[in-house]
DNA sequence: TAAAAATACTCCATAGGTATTTTAT
DNA sequence: ATAAAATACCTATGGAGTATTTTTA
């Protein structure tokens, strides 16, 4: 019994017809004859009774033709399924984010699928880099995107799509130090200081340049994951937050000499020998337009 | 995409090993290797992702065996819906049964389906020759059990499984002729005579043996197709009543002079070359067991 | 007698087997 | 080094075609 045979058994059940099905089904009408044939072998039971030039179901025949319709049906929609998967238009992507990228991609990649995909399912974590990894390893996750300065290297793990992003010292318009043409470290450290967990490759970028005062632990007065909420304070008060230039374009960027040349590196991370799922194309797409530093 | 190729899918999800899904399969490992390549090209996109050892699903091939595991599935019940609608164990009998066989086979036909069917459905009607006979061209009963004497000969009718059954009069044991040793058809006259509707072969023999007088529709005062009805009455009154012999045990037979010689015939009908429902062969047999005259 | 289904035959695609190589642990 | 999957090659079953016969309306 073929899904084939099944298509015939229908075909033939509504004409009544071999050759005339025959010619519906792209075949020779001695094909259809032997495929139906084979299909009463297998079954153990004629599916027709054969009345000369109409051919009729028999109880049997009826019988199984109905559940018949039900199998081909689903088959196609199996097919069917496999071609929405492959474009994206259905299907399901669980992404993890760590802060930053988290305030750069969030809302354009939510934007992105309720208009271009709305029949697929997106699944946004936040966490940290360690729980977002064990996530990944452990399929709970498609994959993540993360500053990757963060992410210890391993073997299992894919990187790419790296975009950098450059991290500064930022302010509100109405700040005392905004209109400064330039900030030594020391004038900064008058004002509250807001920034995310920093990395320990950033930790020590901070105190080559400006001394073990300068270490996050001393320095930072405010600490949170969420971006959104830090850039909320420096918007209403005189704090002054180290974040990506990009995620505040409202903010202006304090003219700190030495500068600081610190910079995110956000990259797409899989598991390395895993097939992707068809989705995750978009996030990429999305990565390289909206991680853009306008200069 | 064939639904062999999905049950190698399937196997191949569960045990993630090539080889020990052959085993399983009764295939060999490049056999299966194949077969799924096979499928991945036509679907487009790779199932599995090969790890050396264990292999691992795609998300795309996840989202496939769910579906392909609920096709085979049907695929499987349907093979099962065809063995047990051979066997009866499912499936329907629409029986049309007129007055005679009604009386005699519609208990014990519900019995016997109730008690060795019980999955399958049974739907008995009950009605004049000419309506069931209709009802059977158009396919809307699978056989018809009649006294065939009152069903005009037809090429596309097949009648089969006869049975003559003694017709006689009736009444019951307190029944003042009860008692005698021989009646006359002017004694019956007395009292009230039942019947169902008669044939014009049986109306015809009736007047040819007592005359005029003798045609059902002088002679006949109670005239119901219920045989049963007409049964009861006969057991409360001292009404006579025209019947199959074998269809009242409890009533006893007038010893008529001359006798009446008239039998009823029953028959199986169905349409000519078509294919019977399987569960009819139940109804010849009981037809065989039930339609019996103890002479 | 004409249209439709069955039969007879031939051919080829493909599913499956065996032997071997490649890969990964 | 070993077990497992892929590859290469061969075989055979069965599905499809053409030509023809049989059937029935």
């Amino acid at each position: 019994m073929t899904l084939v045979q099944l298509k015939h058994l229908i075909e033939l059940a509504n004409s009544g017809s071999f050759s005339r099905s025959a010619l519906k089904l792209h075949l020779t009408q001695p094909a259809l004859s032997r495929s139906i044939k084979t299909l009463e072998g297998e079954l153990g039971q004629a599916l027709f009774d054969r009345i000369g030039r109409k051919n009729e179901l028999t109880p049997f025949g009826l019988h199984i033709v109905q559940r018949a319709r039900v199998l081909v049906d689903e088959a196609n929609e199996l097919r069917q399924t496999s071609l929405q998967l492959q474009k994206g238009e259905i299907g399901q992507l669980r992404i993890g984010m760590g802060s930053g990228p988290g305030a750069m991609l969030m809302t354009p990649l939510l934007m992105l699928m309720a208009q271009e995909h709305p029949q697929a399912h997106i699944d946004i974590s936040r966490g940290s880099t360690t729980l977002l990894v064990q996530a990944l390893r452990d399929r709970l996750l498609d994959a993540l995107v993360l500053d990757i300065r963060s992410l210890q290297p391993a073997t299992d793990l894919k990187v790419e799509a790296l975009q950098e992003m450059v991290g500064t010292f930022m302010c509100r318009k109405q700040h005392p130090l905004a209109k400064k043409r330039s900030v030594t470290f020391e004038m900064l450290q008058a004002y509250p200081i807001a920034s995310t967990p920093l990395s320990d490759e950033v930790a020590r970028l901070l105190m080559e340049r400006f001394g073990a005062g300068a270490h996050p632990d001393v320095l930072v007065n405010l600490r949170c994951e969420e971006i959104s909420s830090l850039l909320e304070v420096a918007r209403h008060s005189n704090t002054v937050v180290l974040t990506i230039r990009a995620a505040a374009p409202d903010l202006v960027e304090l003219p700190l000499s030495p500068a600081l040349n610190v910079n995110a590196r956000f990259g797409l991370v899989t598991i390395a020998a895993r097939t992707e799922v068809s989705l995750l194309s978009k996030v990429r797409a999305l990565m390289g337009r909206v991680l853009k530093d306008t200069q």
